[in-house]
DNA sequence: CGTTTTCTTGACAGGGATCAACACTAGTGG
DNA sequence: CCACTAGTGTTGATCCCTGTCAAGAAAACG
């Protein structure tokens, strides 16, 4: 990325705005802007009447919450943050006009949009198709190699601000159920876990079991990375 | 949608053309246009190295099967047709260029772009957090409110080129048990079908079983509308 | 430190998968 | 026009993955 367009998306963060562990946006909040993640951990959720709920999308600092170019509606789901996050609220007007200025921006806001929709169908994939092993062998795959790219991974190990809760809800699946899952994992000595940390000692042989082949083969289209 | 728009639009199908069932675009094919649904039922998918297959969309007459400013790249799933269709493959340039020159086509493809994410978005809550028959129910609200915008529903009835194999694979399930959920749901005489066929003589109450809220409230973002 | 959240474990139940036939439909070619 | 075939729909039997309930252990937190 050229530093001229650095300075433009340097911008876009100048405006930040520091949120708790909880809700953002709730479904059915009229959006005016589009949220950009610079620390922290976000995630999107569908709630239904029974209770029963559903995570959509999980975001890392650098992500884009919404389409560059959504307009101002209602929101069909909730936004959240999992842990302690600063959030920068971009119109989307600001959005569109760099990247009416700029063909590069454009060019990395769209690719940006394009993964996070790639990364949404394999998460369906995983619902429809995958057992509960293999649904977490493959988010953990999945959230190694995101975190990887914009510095978050120390040696093999990151932080996951996820509990079993909020996994049951991201995986269809129960807690009980999830706990017993992690387990497994464990006792393959493919994944540890304590405190919120998780190390993948062989991040290479989790990759080969859980078949996970990279979305990302470029990764150039990150709109913002940490500096 | 005014006459100026609607020349426009009509432009982007001016060069058709006719498929079979079957793939359209194979995962991993480089993607040069955007293809546009004229006639027929159009879906994406991702098959996984064991065989098991996870649709992850379903596309009628006048969807747009990827967003407008997708560049060309590299698919992370397959395309096909699930009857003889009619598509136009319209150059993304074609629809920036269009969105550039007029706000009102911007806003219609953004919106569109949004509607087919609520959806997919709705799909995931299904295939993670609702069961089997819950699933049927909820998918039978949605295809018919959407086959209604674009005047394909008859009555209460409309055509469906859903194999019960195919139901398997959008919603994560057995065909065989998708035949028993299909059972369920004409004993409660919500639903009847034959030769794919289906008619859902108290749309209401199924809304109200299945807890449907409509995506669309304004019903305007249409990219294009069959005459 | 108590309190609350989160994690773990066990027993049990159930939704849905799998396997294997068989019926039905539609398309094929003789 | 009719058998032949392949795909689709239907049914029954059985298994197992995952959910639910409940209770205790461990950790986080002020």
């Amino acid at each position: 990325m050229l530093p001229e367009d650095e300075a433009i998306l340097a911008d876009l963060t100048s405006s930040r705005r520091s949120v708790e562990r909880g809700d953002i946006l709730r479904e059915g909040a009229q959006q005016q802007s589009v949220v950009l993640v610079v620390e922290g951990w976000v995630y999107r959720y569908k709630q239904l009447e029974n209770g029963k709920r559903q995570i959509v999308s999980i975001f890392i600092p650098g992500d884009l919450c919404q389409p560059f170019g959504a307009t101002p509606r209602a929101l069909d789901h909730s936004l959240a943050a999992l842990n302690q996050a600063v959030l920068s609220f971009v119109p989307p007007q600001v959005l569109l006009g760099a990247a009416r200025s700029n063909p590069r921006i454009e060019e990395a806001l769209w690719c940006d949009l394009l993964k996070t929709d790639a990364l949404v169908r394999e998460h369906m994939v995983s619902l429809g198709r995958r057992s509960a092993t293999e649904r977490l062998r493959h988010f953990f795959c999945e959230i190694h190699e995101r975190l990887a790219v914009v510095g978050l991974v120390e040696g093999d190990t990151f932080d996951l601000p996820l509990t079993q809760v909020d996994m049951a809800d991201l995986f269809g699946l129960s807690a009980v159920h999830v706990n017993r899952a992690l387990q497994n994992l464990r006792s393959s000595d493919l994944l540890s876990m304590r405190s919120r940390k998780v190390t993948l000692p062989e991040v290479a042989a989790l990759r080969e079991l859980s078949m996970f082949s990279s979305a990302d083969p470029q990764r150039d289209g990150v709109v913002y990375s940490r500096a």
